[in-house]
Parts: structure tokens; C-alpha cells; sequence
DNA sequence: GGTCTTTGGGAAAACGTTTTCTCTTTTTCC
DNA sequence: GGAAAAAGAGAAAACGTTTTCCCAAAGACC
């Protein structure tokens, strides 16, 4: 028989109570450590309550005092990879470790509960969230627009909106170190290819890639920028095939927006016959695990995804604790140039 | 100014009910469907309720039905990759989305809340989570242990354990698979590199390793099985150079006991000097989505991990929903084989 | 028309906390 | 020693539901 049977009844804050002859209130107080409560007293319930294990219900604490240190996590809808993705998921894994030192633990925010739809921001009323992460959203959302400008704390390591708090990656910068870099190889025809600039990421380095090339004096040619129709390998190994049949003659250098990217933008190379790096070279972007394992090996920006999971959740958790007014604020975390073989001298 | 400011009050059952002139309870009959109520004040409820978007606050639910249409999910301790390993990252995403469609909603059980530690069962009856999936998880943790013996639905995608419904990968028949090809590719000399065998999958596959070698009667010394002291890259390819060095000759074959490991194992057979497939073949297990863009692409037993996860939902769903008693069961989800490059004839 | 059912809906007691008062008792201070 | 202040603890009212009774009205039946 299983021990279900057996099924100790759960205690709760009467039962300590009564062992211990005091209120309820009482007890709670101590478990709280708010209100006064004589040393002895307080001294006897910690005993107690940690012999016995007893632990205040979620539910009816939440419902009380309408704190849940809980961190509801907006993971978008577009497609069901989410978890899957190795950059969002890294971020998430390390903010997830982040809030969950300090108490708080991540739910994911859905909008169907039981029969009907659900705005995100009704869902976490509902839920008494104390936070929102955003951690993969489109601006254009109304759903992720009105959590963001509503009551709630939040902050975002994708997106960048009025009155949200953003934690992400120095664009700019990472276009420039790639840049650097190719110039320092030699390079001056250089492509970019990246991920739909519905995305912010995307958009932003195609951006600076613009600006940046055009500032240092390189051939900017329309199809120097091409957009692939998805993040994945496959969008990539198209992009790629259509770039080489509409430029002339293929560049010295292929940026991409996002390692998976490349990952299939070399391949589709190699399926013509270019070598990378001898005659062309590719460089990534994120740094995910697996593109030192990629052959060639990717050089790529890194992106710090432990760091802006961890900056995130200590913004946030401020947010909170601190009641302050939202406000935009975005900050930036350092990227930096790993080279390895797909840009190495051939 | 942000909205937050003119931030609706929450709307309760009872501003429904007020707005209606009916009682709490009879609204509550209609959002549940539970008791009678005469036609025209439920359809006279429904449509108020859809046009104003009430739903029941989630605690106050909780709290008092004791359902919570939530499932706690285990991802054990062991250092905190968890989301960042792709072969339980997507068995979780599936799991996620298969419960997500039937009005759950899973959540990551910790096993500390503010200061006190908590049990993994103390926290269920704590959260009243309707079940718990454990897709990481050891079986000498007492912790798990004594949440597998609860009265609490549980399944498993990892452990298999008494008490346990568990949906795995049918390991015998993947490491049959595996054993077919090389014998197909008239390999006899195979080494089987695998992870800690504290975790059910790598030991389940290095004994239905051993024990077909018997059964074909191909040799086994005890060098033949070799195991890593982790599951990552770096531990593969350590492995790989420790067994170079105890065996005479190098095997024809290493069956890996992970996609991750037969990366690391690859690398380390090319720093000395040996080509793979050419030199020494090599098969992965899991395939992983970079499986194939390794270099050389991996041939591997593919478990199925979409089926998996959604196996594992339906199945825990039905437990909690048919009130079953507790009981050992075995669902096995079938591998494929999966030929690429790393067995290709050179 | 008088009983017997059925039907629709309300009252109120939980669920397990937190928190604000209030009330004693004790301490402090001159 | 007495008044004022402080300290310690309890009572009870929430929090927002669900659910069990219970009661009145209406139908059914002979």
C-alpha cells in the first residue's frame, strides 16, 4: 500500500497554535518576524516550527497579504520552441537561479486558464505575480503592451519599451568588435545576415552594422544586409543561398545575427564549394555552447546570457522591494570578440 | 504617467454577483458548472462574465477547492544546467505545452521558501499541486523518494522507481539498434563511453550494452565499458583519452551513452590522430537538435522527446483525474535509428 | 385542491492566513 | 507609590472563493 494512505494531515498555523497554547496571530507574527512578540515566545514557535516542519499555505498567504514572490515569465508564443532555444533558455536558467536565492520563484505566464482567454495582464493579477520577466516578446503584442505599462514591475532582457526596464547586450559594441575584427583580417566586403527584425536583437545590429559600415568608409550595397525569414538553421542556409545569387561575387566576411544562424550559413557555403575561412569567412553571434563545437568553430560575440539572466532578476527584485515608479532604463552588458576558426587564416 | 495608476481594482465574484443581483454562490455554480441553476441566469452570468473578463482569483480557488490545475516539476539539483541541457529541455517543453492545452500549468518545485528548507513534498502539499513530473531526478533522494511514496500523482520521464509511472525511451532496443548498425558495418571491437550510471538512463544502456555484447558474441573486456564522470563535452572527451590508453588498439566503434558525450569523444579521437569515421566510427545517443551539425554529423539513436513529454502529460493528467491508486508502470516510447556521417564509410 | 417533488437560488460556513485593534500586564520614571 | 508608557498577546475581521444546506416557489400527480 502506498503511503498515501497514511497521509499525515497537513499542518497549519492553528495547530501550531494550540500546541504551543497561543493565538494564531500570534504565530504568525513570528514566522513573519513583524509585530511584537515577547523573546521567549518568539523563541518557543521557531523551535517548534522547525521540528515540525510547518510552512505557512501558499495560497492563503497570498491571498492575505497579496505577496507571492512569484515571478510570473512571459516566454512569447511565437512557435513552441522556447525552452528549446539555447540563448533564451540559458537566460532564463540563470535568472531563474538568481530570484530563487533570494526567494522568489518563476511561473510561466499563459493565457488560457481552464475555459477562456486571458490577458497576460489579467493572468497576473490573477496570480498576484510580483514581477514580470520578459524574456522573448514582440512590442507590438497588446497583451505584453499592457503588462508593461500597467502597475506591475517588470523587466525584459529582449525587448525595449517605454517604462520597462531592459537588460541586454551592447548591440553597438558587438557589431563594432565584429567589425574590428574583420578589418583587422582584411576584410571590406562584408555581408550581413540575420534574423527577422521583428525582433529587437535583429534589428539593432542590423542597425549598427549599417551605421558602422558606413562610417568606416566600407561598400554598403543594398544586399549587403539580408534578412532570412527565421532564427534557425534552415533560414540561414536560405539566406545565404540567396545572397551568393544575388551579389556578384561573394563577400570577404559574413556576419551573422545569431550563431544558429551561421551555423547554417556555412553550410550553405560549403554546399557551393567556399570554404570557410579560406575563402570566405562567417562570424556568429551569442556565443551559445555549442559553437566552439561547430566545425569550423564559430567566432562569435559573446553575449554574457549568465550575467543578463542574473542583472535582470536583481533589477527586477529592486523594482519590487523598492515600490519604485517605472521608468525605461536600460542597461547594457558588455559583449565580447571570441575568435576561433571560421575566421581564421586559412 | 503610467497606467498603473488608474490600475482597475481587481473585479471579485461578488461585484459579479452584485452587478447581477444574484448571490456569490450562484455565480460561482455558473463559472463552474457545478449545481443548478435555472438557464436564464446562467446564460445571463456567462455573458457577463465574458464581457468583463472576471476570473476567480487562483488562490482563493485553491485555498478552498483544493485543486490547482498546477504540476510541480523536479529538475533535481545536480549543478544547475537544467534548462540549458537540449535532451530535458525538450522533453519539458512538450510536457509544458501538452498540460498547457489541458488548463495546467506546470511550475519548478524548490525546496527552499524565505528561510526554511521544505521537503519536495512538503512543498507540493504546501503549493497543492495536482501532480508532479520528476524529469531529473536520483533515485536515492530521499526527497523524491518520499514524494514518489505520497499520495501525490506523480510520473517520471527519468527515474523509474516502485510507486512510479515512468515514460521512457526503450533503452534495450536503442542500444539493439546501435549494435545492429555496427554489426552491419562489420565493427566487432566496440567500446561503449558513457555517463555516471547514478542516472538510470546511462546504466540502463551500458547494461543492455554489456549484455548484448554476451549475446552476440562479440568481446567484451572490461575496458569495453568506459564511464565518463560527467555527462558534458569535457567529460566525454577525457573518457576517450583514459580508455585510449588502457586498450592495445583502439576499438572500431564507440557507442556513446549522449549526443554531448560523442561530441567531446569525437574531439579527443581527432587530437590523436584519428579519423572518424575513417579510423573509428562513432554513434551518439539522443540526437540532439546539433546532432546532425556536428562535424562529423552524428549518427545516433533518436529518442523521441516531443512524444515523451506528451506521453508523460497524458499520463500524469489521467492519474490525477481518475484518482488511480499508485502503481509501478513502464511506458517505453520507441528510438530510431539515425545514420549520418560519424558511422558513414569513409 | 392538497400533497409530493422538483427547481432555482440564497445564506453562511469553511479554506488558512495576515493584520489591525484592543486589552492586560509589566516596566519606567519622577 | 502613582501615572504614563511600553510590551506582549489575543480577538476578530478580512482575503475571494466553493460548497453544503436550506427554503420558497412552482409543477406534478391523483
Amino acid at each position: 500500500m502506498w503511503k498515501g494512505d497514511q497521509a499525515m494531515k497537513k499542518m497549519t498555523i492553528k495547530d501550531v497554535a494550540e500546541a504551543l497554547g497561543l493565538s494564531p496571530g500570534t504565530v504568525s507574527k513570528v514566522v513573519n518576524n513583524s509585530g511584537r512578540v515577547g523573546d521567549k515566545t518568539r523563541k518557543r514557535v521557531k523551535e517548534y516550527v522547525k521540528k515540525h516542519g510547518y510552512v505557512a499555505s501558499a495560497n492563503a498567504r497570498i491571498l492575505k497579504s497579496r505577496l507571492s514572490f512569484t515571478i510570473g515569465v512571459i516566454f512569447s508564443d511565437i512557435s513552441h520552441v522556447g525552452l528549446e532555444h539555447p540563448f533564451f533558455a540559458s537566460i532564463l536558467q540563470s535568472f531563474k537561479t538568481a530570484v530563487e536565492e533570494r526567494g522568489y520563484e518563476i511561473v510561466f505566464i499563459v493565457s488560457r486558464v481552464g475555459e477562456n482567454e486571458l490577458t497576460y495582464y489579467q493572468w497576473c493579477r490573477n496570480k498576484k505575480v510580483d514581477g514580470v520577466l520578459i524574456v522573448m516578446g514582440n512590442i507590438n503584442n497588446p497583451n505584453i503592451q499592457e503588462v508593461v505599462q500597467s502597475e506591475i514591475p517588470c523587466v525584459s532582457t529582449d525587448i525595449v519599451m517605454d517604462n520597462l526596464q531592459s537588460v541586454i547586450s551592447d548591440d553597438k559594441e558587438g557589431v563594432r568588435l565584429a567589425l574590428d575584427h574583420a578589418e583587422n583580417l582584411g576584410c571590406e566586403h562584408i555581408t550581413h545576415i540575420t534574423g527577422p527584425t521583428s525582433s529587437r536583437g535583429f534589428a539593432e545590429r542590423a542597425a549598427a552594422f549599417s551605421r558602422e559600415m558606413e562610417e568606416r568608409g566600407l561598400p554598403l550595397p543594398d544586399e549587403a544586409v539580408e534578412i532570412a525569414e527565421g532564427f534557425g538553421f534552415t533560414s540561414g542556409y536560405n539566406a545565404t543561398l540567396k545572397h551568393l545569387k544575388k551579389v556578384a561575387r561573394p563577400p570577404e566576411l559574413i556576419l551573422a545575427g545569431s550563431d544558429e544562424l551561421a551555423f547554417g550559413i556555412v553550410r550553405a557555403l560549403e554546399s557551393k564549394r567556399l570554404r570557410v575561412p579560406e575563402d570566405i569567412m562567417v562570424m556568429g553571434y551569442d556565443d551559445i555552447k555549442f559553437a566552439k563545437h561547430f566545425t569550423p568553430s564559430l567566432s562569435t560575440i559573446r553575449q554574457n546570457k549568465e550575467k543578463i539572466g542574473r542583472l535582470a532578476a536583481e533589477r527586477l527584485l529592486s523594482a519590487i522591494e523598492e515600490r519604485r515608479p517605472k521608468r525605461k532604463e536600460i542597461t547594457k552588458v558588455p559583449v565580447e570578440l571570441v575568435k576561433r576558426q571560421s575566421t581564421g587564416r586559412g
